[in-house]
DNA sequence: CTTTAATAGGATAAATAAGTCCTATTGCTA
DNA sequence: TAGCAATAGGACTTATTTATCCTATTAAAG
């Protein structure tokens, strides 16, 4: 489904934006601890999120990542799987053809088109504040629950 | 979503099927030609089908691969992903969390939960019977038409 | 029974994804 | 303004997936 980085990339976002609408800045350390990464596969994540400006980084001591509190509805899933993995990732032909389409559509075409709409829409309405919200709410979690 | 090993299983059982359907057995040749991919990549593919029971094949002059007209409705999308990319591929937490559960979901469970399930239901209901027929009749296609 | 056309299978290579390491840069703080 | 705590970024390593090559095995057909 997504990649590892882009697996990654999301559950950082997620902390990312949790401590954001709490007034706080997190560090890397404090990110890959949380979501149970390596911290260097990590730092180079965090970098593609700065550069497609889902996130922001400050450098220097008492530095780290944030994200304006307002973004934090606008941000959906589709971002950040578009940001790392790339658009195609989840808009390809499930069969791996090329020129699959409505007009010359693959064996299991018909079959997947309504699932892959039903995921596009998931990806694009599930924002970042509401993902908080659940773990907010004890609904979600990121780790083992304790 | 599938590895490319699984996309050429599918293709290849695809065509696999539909000659069997026509009591022709089809030779690797044939089949890479057919699905477009690399010849000696698609022998090893097929030989786990063939080890997976899924399909069987004929050595010696003559020979290639074929299965039971009769195993053409029972066959599914999902044995094949299955034999190939193994169960996990398409049960496991879209996050990537080794213990998600309904009791323990991920920010991105619930959303994700009834999509998954429907792929699954697609993967078990697709069969190799049925996709054969859309080509047939000119409803599916796996290269381009022509 | 030899030749030959096919699949089986082991070893290897190439490409990509995942992960690490080290140095540079930035900017706060004493 | 020196030191330090943080991210940035380039170079590298490792693991996995994708793909190729070569030899063995099988069985039909002359």
């Amino acid at each position: 489904m997504f990649t590892k980085a882009c697996e990654y990339a999301i559950r950082a976002c997620v902390i990312v934006a949790q401590n954001s609408l709490k007034g706080n800045r997190v560090s890397l350390k404090e990110i890959a601890r949380a979501i149970d990464s390596p911290e260097a596969f990590t730092a180079k994540i965090l970098q593609q999120l700065v550069k497609s400006k889902l996130i922001y980084s400050v450098q220097g001591p008492q530095g780290g990542f944030e994200m304006l509190s307002s973004n934090l509805e606008k941000t959906t899933l589709e971002h950040i799987v578009i940001a790392i993995d790339g658009r195609e990732s989840f808009s390809a032909c499930v069969l791996g053809l090329k020129d699959c389409s409505e007009i010359n559509p693959c064996p299991a075409h018909k079959r997947y088109k309504h699932i892959k709409n039903e995921f596009i829409q998931m990806l694009k309405n599930s924002s970042l504040l509401e993902m908080v919200h659940d773990i907010e709410e004890g609904k979600a979690f990121l780790k083992i629950s304790s």
